[in-house]
DNA sequence: CTGAAAGCGCTTACAG
DNA sequence: CTGAAAGCGCTTACAG
């Protein structure tokens, strides 16, 4: 026989005291008595007690919860999300369990009418976008978004024109950094893998520090050696590919994510071009592959720690009603082998 | 201004009926007129109305969520979770959205106490435990869930004497299969890196399999070519260290898991040592990277999709009072470059 | 400091 | 097929 559930008026029973009073003990309110107060939280553990929250909530309609929505492009292999998506999953989750909060992940599909009503439904007080895909598709999801008063922030480059806040990466000045390192290498012909549209801020902002560093060291822009890529390893190698394919010279390829790197690195040496020997390649993210691979891949770290706190705490500020603003991060360099002058 | 938001009692007023029919119309009830209900969900969806899901779960004790607990070791890399289960993490959270659950996530340290109180709170129906650790520490908490008739299922190797729930592979036949696979490319002298205790029972029974591949093919199972690794690249490829150092002769390295492999080869490598023309590797799972080392690599693929449906299936069959039994899927012999035979 | 009572927004027996 | 009413288990003004 299953034994029934406990209530606070169980508790309330066997402390002798009525059930708001053991309401309040639970919650450490002020008004309660200490010693009445121990007595109560002593009978609660002893019982195994735990407030239901569905019935809190509802009094308080608050859930004590945050909506995570990953949302992708639909990918060959189901089970693969892009790793550094993962990260930031991990520290969302933390942040969330330091302050208190439970979280709900929901995988949600780029081109679908995304299942966001978690809020309208009371199961979370706040939502957290994270993903990527056409930014054109996106922007009209945000303006659903801030049309129904949901509580939302997202990971990303800044949105003009928009009440949204968001927490990213200086794209550009990563960008930037990462190529004059390389350029102090004595490279001299990059190539570019990536798309740069606007449709892919964060890619466009890579490429654009990019060509600010190479034009800063008088240098040439050669957009013959520029490829579009997503953030795949299937979709790097395909790229890389039709850059060898195209016959032009380089000595460097600045790839606009790991991933994209990953697939690069695995077609030149499939090519038997020796990386970093012939070619220096580097990418962007510093995802836990980066430091599996063979050489090593030199990139640019987006904190993802400091990003999934950030993004919880800007959440919790707007659930609050108080204000909350956008954010850019530093990214930081790190020098791998892939470049030639890592350890 | 925030508008209030609307209730069931809006939506009855509206439409000209009960809050009663309301709340049948839009769970579709069949007791209530086909007419009437079309209506009344017209409206809902005119005015965005959601059920208040802490309301109906109060009322109904189901909360139509279930809850993730991912433990693990401490790592250095709070980031890093091993990409096995972020896998595993994908195809659960799509299989609950497949049946109409959310979940939630935790990330819970192995050595803390566990933070499984979803089911007292009835925030979740059910807890999906996910993980990997020290068996002997893990064993203590799965008797503190049945003692609290918690509904639960776990990910691996089957429990004996204790009335759990798990969903697993068959570890024993994938090692032994994999193994197979590479005395038939002429390898006789085999290293094994992972651990071999009851700790790790997962290792233990791969490891198992192997060694009854080596002795039906007539070959000797060297001791000496046994080095303890957890699953991470950096114990890969420390454990590979020691093979080399060791001085014994191996032409051909069983690694417990993938990312154990990863390390040895970076190791192997490092040190000059062809993949797979010197030695060849192959791994355990069928993680994301191993299709993107170089050379790729030779592994046994366990069925996350697959696995993920079997857990959240056997989940709501205990939350529905029916029973469910533990299952051993089979493993896949996924055969690429590091063993010398792929394409 | 404590208790009695209202009410959060639903679902579902019960009565018709 | 529909409605009035009870009740899920809390939190918190209100009164003392």
């Amino acid at each position: 026989m299953v034994k029934a559930k406990n209530t606070s008026f169980d508790i309330a029973y066997r402390a002798g005291v009525s059930q708001s009073t053991v309401s309040r003990a639970l919650r450490n309110s002020p008004l309660v008595n200490e010693e009445t107060r121990l007595r109560v939280q002593a009978i609660a553990k002893e019982l195994n007690y735990k407030v239901d929250k569905n019935a809190s909530s509802l009094r308080t309609q608050r859930s004590g919860t945050i909506a995570l929505l990953l949302f992708e492009d639909p990918t060959n292999d189901d089970s693969l999300i892009n790793p550094f998506f993962m990260s930031m999953l991990g520290s969302i989750t933390r942040a969330c369990g330091n302050k208190g909060y439970d979280l709900l992940v929901s995988f949600q599909q780029m081109s679908h009418d995304w299942h966001a009503d978690f809020e309208d439904t009371r199961k979370a007080d706040g939502i957290i976008l994270l993903g990527y895909g056409d930014y054109t598709d996106y922007e009209e999801k945000l303006i659903q978004l801030i049309e129904q008063e949901t509580h939302f922030v997202r990971w990303g480059a800044e949105v003009k024109d928009l009440a949204v806040v968001s927490v990213g990466c200086d794209n550009f000045q990563g960008g930037y950094q990462l190529t004059e390192h390389v350029i102090n290498n004595n490279r001299k012909n990059f190539a570019f893998l990536g798309g740069v549209s606007s449709g892919s801020p964060e890619f466009l902002d890579r490429y654009l520090g990019h060509c600010k560093a190479l034009t800063d060291h008088n240098l040439v822009i050669n957009t013959q050696l520029q490829f579009d890529a997503i953030s795949t390893e299937e979709s790097g190698h395909n790229a890389a590919l039709n850059l060898i394919k195209g016959g032009e010279k380089f000595d460097a390829i600045m790839a606009a994510s790991d991933l994209i790197a990953v697939g690069a690195m695995r077609a030149l040496q499939e090519h038997n071009m020796r990386v970093p020997e012939d070619i220096a390649v580097f990418g962007f993210d510093d995802i836990p592959v980066a430091s599996f691979t063979f050489p090593t891949l030199t990139t640019a770290k987006q904190d993802t720690m400091l990003a999934g706190e950030l993004l919880v705490d800007k959440l919790l500020a707007l659930v609050n009603g108080e204000e909350a603003k956008t954010e850019l991060m530093a990214t930081t360099l790190v020098v791998r082998q892939s470049c030639g002058s890592g350890h």
